[in-house]
DNA sequence: TTGTACGCGTTATCAA
DNA sequence: TTGATAACGCGTACAA
């Protein structure tokens, strides 16, 4: 039976005969070793199948070539897309990613955030839980000036970036299609407005009715957490109104309830968009898949996770001081589908 | 400006009169320290912002707490319910996830499994790239006894464990099922027969026929990616043959390409199911969503995440052998939809 | 170009 | 119940 010691870099040099100090410059292809000996050593090391203990090494160089991310959710469409844009950038500038969800929970969120900080992650991407109302649980990493990247879900703080689209524009335009298409009575399904995706997203739609010389009304304001229910009560909750007093369309703050209210109409006899228009947020797979195909807001999570990692790390590299910046904002577009064409009856 | 040095046991231990040992010991909750000692560091640890450095405690005692987790992709909806299940599982029990992904690669496979064992990780949940062949890129952990996990896409290992579920079973029970509603000329768009899932759902498939006295066809085999392009490529092919020697019914290994095959033949004036049947594989989100709702195959990812992670703890604590056996087969239900149930014209 | 010697922060061993 | 001390595997001044 073998033994089962590690092979470490002192087997290596007894092996041939040198310092260990010699080898873990080697294998670090440190210039100052001699062509040779660099490739004595790589051949040593492939010999005796040593693999660099990484952990030993972030000890003493005090960097762990790991990021920390940290999510409310990791099965949504527009999450996970953002999670493989991530891990893509991170592997190919040789880090690799520690990912948590918070399960929407701030409590779950600080806990996690610890176990980060004690793993000494080089650098933090996090995205809100629903119900976090201070960052008070990231003060480690300011502290000791570990770098914290905030995407979608993000709160100001001064020696941070974040990493999102314009919500508010995008909403401001979803509503005003809806508006050019004749709509006058739009309800908005939305989001907890304690998150800035949420807030700006009913900003942008409550601006664009100003805009238009349209009242908002306090009750075409259905908060939930936009689940497929949420969306099935909303639709409920619309069909309990006197006919007179229904929405001409819903502007719903993802696609996930805005296909589940359309679904819940349908069934009840309702034309979309004919009796009713609809236009969601997000562009998931679902949006191409209803009939009629739901105008949504496209936007994409591979390049959020991509532009939100090559930041931290071109950070941590010192490559560049993009913190001298506040906030990245990456394009989202309209896409218009059937749901919100009136008269294009099909 | 304050000193950027880490809090450690030893400012700790300096502050309250005792020994690092004894704050060690202290910290980690060890029965031997008395009541209050522990109490008096619990306190000062707090007070000194004392943050415990996890890989300085894994140099020495051997253990990372940390699985690490490779997966095909990140972004698919069955993929992020596993790792959902995964993250959560882990952090019951204090362990946390290092996840990365293959992009279908066996090269991009080995480096990262590299790269998880340099960095210790206690035990390794793998789901199988597309084209990984064998499993010497795994040596390292079998040879130093880590643990590994196998789970949706496995590959039989003698001193490993595979969650999975019962593919070949699944798919003869929907083939079975189309039979019952009169298909005889059934299509079946697979993956690549080097993975198990696609491998079973094939020879699941084909023995159904078998059963039924139904002759196969090869060309009825119609093996991609299975992508939403795929499932369009699929439709073409269908729309290019004969009008008589076309398939009665489409049973799909997943269900994007069943629901983009679909939605192309609905738009060549084909009616489902009574033109063409269709069953999928997934249970994906986009399944109710398609009119006519897609039959499918139901099974939880987050179960199949949850089970791997509590198998390997178990194992990684000692608390049972679960590894003396095999593999764990979670279940897997066939749903009916109106997609596959003929002479329910709606 | 290479070697010596030490320290990173923690835990394990042994002794008290 | 506590303390002194030696590891864990690696990187880096400094010296040679």
């Amino acid at each position: 039976m073998a033994e089962n010691r590690e092979v470490t870099i002192y087997d290596i040099a007894k092996h041939l005969n040198i310092s260990a100090a010699t080898v873990s410059r080697g294998l670090n292809n440190n210039p100052a070793v001699s062509k040779n000996t660099r490739k004595r050593i790589a051949e040593a090391a492939l010999k005796l199948g040593y693999q660099s203990n990484t952990f030993a090494s972030s000890l003493r160089s005090k960097s762990t070539h790991t990021l920390g991310v940290l999510v409310p959710r990791l099965n949504s469409h527009f999450m996970s897309s953002v999670l493989a844009g991530m891990e893509k950038a991170a592997n190919k500038h040789g880090y690799n990613l520690i990912i948590a969800q918070s399960l929407e929970e701030a409590q779950n969120e600080k806990l996690n955030a610890d176990t980060m900080f004690n793993k000494r992650v080089d650098g933090l991407l996090i995205s809100l839980s629903y119900d976090t109302r201070t960052l008070d649980h990231l003060e480690p990493f300011f502290k000791r000036n570990i770098p914290v990247v905030f995407f979608d879900r993000v709160h100001p703080h001064a020696s941070s970036i974040s990493v999102v689209i314009n919500n508010y524009d995008a909403a401001y335009k979803v509503t005003s299609h809806l508006i050019e298409q004749g709509c006058r009575r739009i309800m908005h399904l939305g989001g907890n407005v304690l998150r800035n995706v949420y807030k700006d997203r009913f900003d942008g739609y409550r601006q664009a009715l100003k805009d238009h010389d349209l009242p908002f009304q306090e009750k075409w304001h259905w908060v939930s957490a936009l689940s497929e229910e949420d969306g099935t009560a909303a639709a409920s909750h619309i069909l309990d109104m006197p006919a007179s007093k229904r929405p001409d369309a819903v502007f719903s703050a993802n696609d996930t309830s805005a296909v589940y209210c359309m679904m819940a109409l349908k069934a009840a006899g309702f034309h979309i968009p004919d009796d009713i228009a609809f236009a969601g947020f997000n562009n998931d797979p679902i949006s191409k898949v209803i009939e009629p195909n739901l105008t949504t807001v496209d936007y994409s999570g591979e390049t959020m996770g991509d532009i939100a990692v090559n930041n931290l790390i071109n950070h941590l590299k010192g490559v560049s001081n993009l913190f001298s910046t506040n906030s990245i904002t990456l394009r989202a577009n309209l896409i218009i589908r059937a749901s919100s064409l009136k008269g294009s009856r099909q």
